[in-house]
DNA sequence: GTGGTCTAGACCACC
DNA sequence: GTGGTCTAGACCACA
């Protein structure tokens, strides 16, 4: 009745990690959204699935998706599962646009306030580009 | 006796600013320090004088200053009071570069994932640290 | 033997659209017989045929049908099917009615709530109806 | 150290009533917040407390505030409490205005589709209106 | 089977 | 004391 797929995988969840548990799995799923490898319309693993998988609990995985629900990047149904938005990596994309913003708006506070030029900063943002790429 | 330096005031201390409240005084007073307007040597005011000034509680500057002295910043004489270390400006401007840097690989990594160039980002940073300017 | 009458064809049902499958079903079926295309006497679908038709499990229109009955827009006999009842498309028009009371109840309680005046709905209403045609 | 104010109490939250019970809870907050009994800054009943003067869990009651932080409309500090934003009001009354609209488009649609005009509609709005300024 | 809601109880960071 | 996160387990509506 529904487009299948199954096949999320995504790096270990890991309480030592920073951030909230249920932050790793939403950019988990963000990252495969906006990768292209969860097209609109693909189911994601159910909770209950997920949850198994990621050795989480139940509730990890609930919280994670209602905020990937709130963010506009899948829907959920009662009784069917979760889906990806047909907007969903545009919305992705858009919000790791302002994340990147407020980054920089830091960096440039506490660079200028570190005494730095803005030449500085811009070699510096320079070798970080440099280095994720590589990744 | 020791030299003698209360004059130690900044902007008002927040609930609604993101962020722990020992942050704000501790970022309150590594600015103090790295504009100079608190020179090595110099006092700072008591934990219950700067509670009292910030309307803020007393662990609660307790614990700000626990965190400059760790970070080298100032150091505490017992019965005597806290007092500006003596390589203390550079500290806080390590420290800021460090912070600088952070921010600056965390947008270059939020920004390429959203598709953004490095080109773009550069943009970005410019017009931020244009804005940081005015301020 | 009965007056056939499989012409039935209603937009896809989606798991996208807001609201319980079952209730899309409905509310297509509604339609049809409020617009007549639906006369008294007239055999629906069987429910094999339905689900078929919309890509949408057998319960689902089972589920659908059950309430139509209990609406009394149509009425079932084993082993024969599902046909429109005598007062069908009345009965949807009274409860088209009820449902548009109902949201207007609610509009005027967030309205008001929300400080509009009864002539700021008015006008808000007016706008809506005139987009309502349009379609 | 913050501005005091515990005296919220609101209707009972009951689970027969339609809606979660988190949904109360959301909107017995922003009805204090539009009625301006509840100033920007005021505190709100810790979680706790509400908790359990609405005998409700605790995680009920935290759910409604993480909704309302989400809305714009308090603003939570760990270790401190949460308190009401500053656009609060404006936030609880734009959303009150959208929730009008949308409930007057769905009255529309339903009421063009049950053969009604649009002074029908019209005159069931004011009978609405009016019994909605009575209580 | 699915997601949606509610519950009870834990531990942590912050004040 | 406060809110923030995570857990385990229940019951319900929907497919």
């Amino acid at each position: 009745m529904v487009r299948e797929s199954h096949p999320l995988r995504f790096g270990p969840i890991s309480a030592a990690a920073p951030g909230p548990l249920y932050e790793q799995v939403v950019a988990g799923v963000k990252r495969e959204v906006a990768g292209g490898r969860l097209a609109p319309g693909d189911a994601l693993p159910s909770l209950r699935v997920l949850a198994a998988d990621l050795m989480v609990s139940l509730i990890t995985v609930k919280r994670a998706y209602e905020e990937l629900e709130r963010d506009g990047v899948i829907y959920s149904r009662q009784g069917l599962g979760a889906f990806v938005a047909d907007g969903g990596a545009d919305q992705v994309r858009r919000q790791g646009l302002d994340a990147a913003r407020e980054a920089l708006k830091a960096a440039a506070k506490a660079g200028l306030a570190a005494g730095l030029s803005e030449d500085d900063l811009i070699d510096m943002l320079k070798s970080e580009t440099a280095m994720g790429k590589q990744t």
